[in-house]
DNA sequence: CCAAAAGTGTTCTCAGTACACCCATGT
DNA sequence: ACATGGGTGTACTGAGAACACTTTTGG
């Protein structure tokens, strides 16, 4: 952790030798999230738009304060809970990674944990829940930096950095899909192949092989397995009803093998190197 | 970011609706570091010992306050400069992931933003330096939580939740190797197969086929060429010289393929669910 | 001569790829 | 009938795994 290393290494100007518990740099700390859905064949991510300055007018993730006794983590389901309505459990929640420039935020100096969130086809935020515009957006339509195929409609200006966030919050949507079951998260809790494919295809923007698709899906040990109880089968629009599966609940947390995307698939970027 | 949205979502009560700029939750930030090297084969972490409550007596991972103006990135490097002097760009710096539980140090509530560097074969710290013990630790020897192989001589004790974030940083260190060059980090400017082999296996925790390994690297296109200039080759001890290579500067950031460990080799935690 | 490490080649197998074909349903 | 998507099988290919063998040095 940080433990503030009195004496062992000199310290800035704002918190010297002999220090007391209040004379360090204050910071606010906030919470920001990218929350991802699959609908209608493409990633989609939730925004907001903004009322007030900086940046009135602008689109900006959701996001908000860490209250001073409450962890990182409570913080971001929070938002996510005020934004969406998922609740704990009931979606995918993890962090993505700490944002801190100074003057990202005219007013005062704000460090921001992004974090990236996963969840089944959700409603149209209710537009007069809270008097603010919040709207599902579809990845492509955004102009993203790093990002090919941005056929960028870009009318949307994110606020602050968010633009970079949300490209970093892409990125590992498609990487996280290659080697663990999360691409589950995006269904609801029966589903059929063919839509967990779609989920695949959305996310890394490229066309898989239905039947090599299958096999390997079929073939992942503690990934999917038919739908318990009720053998049914669902029909999507025409064509044959498929049958339902369920994500293995016990599953690992690391599918072996990983299926891999083509390298034709969206590239992907690096990990900021911190430089 | 973070942007407080002051009117737009209901503020904690530190934060209420007609908030000032000053009318935020105070935290501490920091940096914390976890500064990996390979060295007699095996992966190594630098650590230094806490002279002073909380926890005087402990290990702990080098750190300490980003001041108000400093940009997080800077504050890393700073304190890399300051533990081992090893020069911007010498090394490889990542960011982590962000350590804020309420009560990790008991003084005050701060936030750590941690990080990953990776340098070659670095010389012991010195220890008159500046009046503190700064000591490489193997991996293997601490008392990491999820990892296996630990056979753990744990008479260390780390301070804070520094054993969860130096599993997670090994763990990371681990999953970089096998689709990027940076295993080319911890070894010196030239090397040859046989050492950046010893990086892997030292990381991994495994034995890997030299001459399957050998085509590997050479087969994958931009990651390593012959030594310009001086073709000379290198002994190490006794056997037959070995040819010089040097990483390929223009490289591409992510390997393809992949060079996958095995299965049975150390296993990968997951990605902490922030759950 | 022997040990140790570098360097080269060869076989075997299996997973990914591409593609062909049948099945069940809506219009 | 035909379009649409589900479901199954098969042949081809290339990369990884295992292993045998040669080369160059130090002792």
């Amino acid at each position: 952790m940080s433990t503030p290393e009195t004496e062992e290494q000199p310290m800035s100007a704002t918190a010297p030798e002999g220090y007391d518990a209040t004379a360090y740099p204050p910071f606010a700390v906030t919470v920001d999230l990218a929350i991802f859905t699959v609908r209608d064949g493409a990633l989609k991510v939730l925004l907001i738009e903004r009322a007030d300055d900086p940046y009135a007018g602008a689109w900006a993730l959701p996001g908000g304060f860490v209250e001073i006794d409450e962890d990182i983590p409570d913080a971001a389901w929070r938002e996510l809970h005020e934004e969406t309505g998922i609740d704990r459990f009931a979606g995918h929640l993890e962090q993505l990674g700490t944002y801190g420039t100074p003057g990202r935020d005219p007013r005062m100096r704000v460090v921001s944990v992004a974090h990236v969130a996963f969840a089944p086809d959700l409603p149209d935020p209710e537009a007069g829940s809270d008097a603010r515009t919040a709207r599902w957006f579809d990845v492509d339509d955004l102009d993203l930096p790093g990002l090919q195929g941005s056929h960028a409609d870009a009318d949307v200006a994110l606020a602050f950095d968010h633009a970079i966030i949300l490209a970093d919050a892409v990125d590992r949507v498609a990487a996280k899909v290659e080697y663990t079951p999360l691409a589950t998260s995006f269904v609801p809790e029966q589903f059929t192949l063919g839509e967990l494919q779609h989920v695949y295809e959305a996310v890394w923007g490229t066309r898989l092989d239905r039947s090599n698709f299958r096999r390997w899906v079929k073939d992942s040990t503690g990934f999917v397995h038919p739908a318990a109880g009720t053998d049914r089968r669902r029909t999507a629009g025409t064509g044959r009803p498929a049958a339902l599966y369920t994500a293995d609940a016990d599953g690992p947390t690391t599918l072996t093998p990983p299926f891999m995307r083509p390298a034709d698939a969206r590239a992907r970027r690096p990990t900021q190197e911190t430089s």
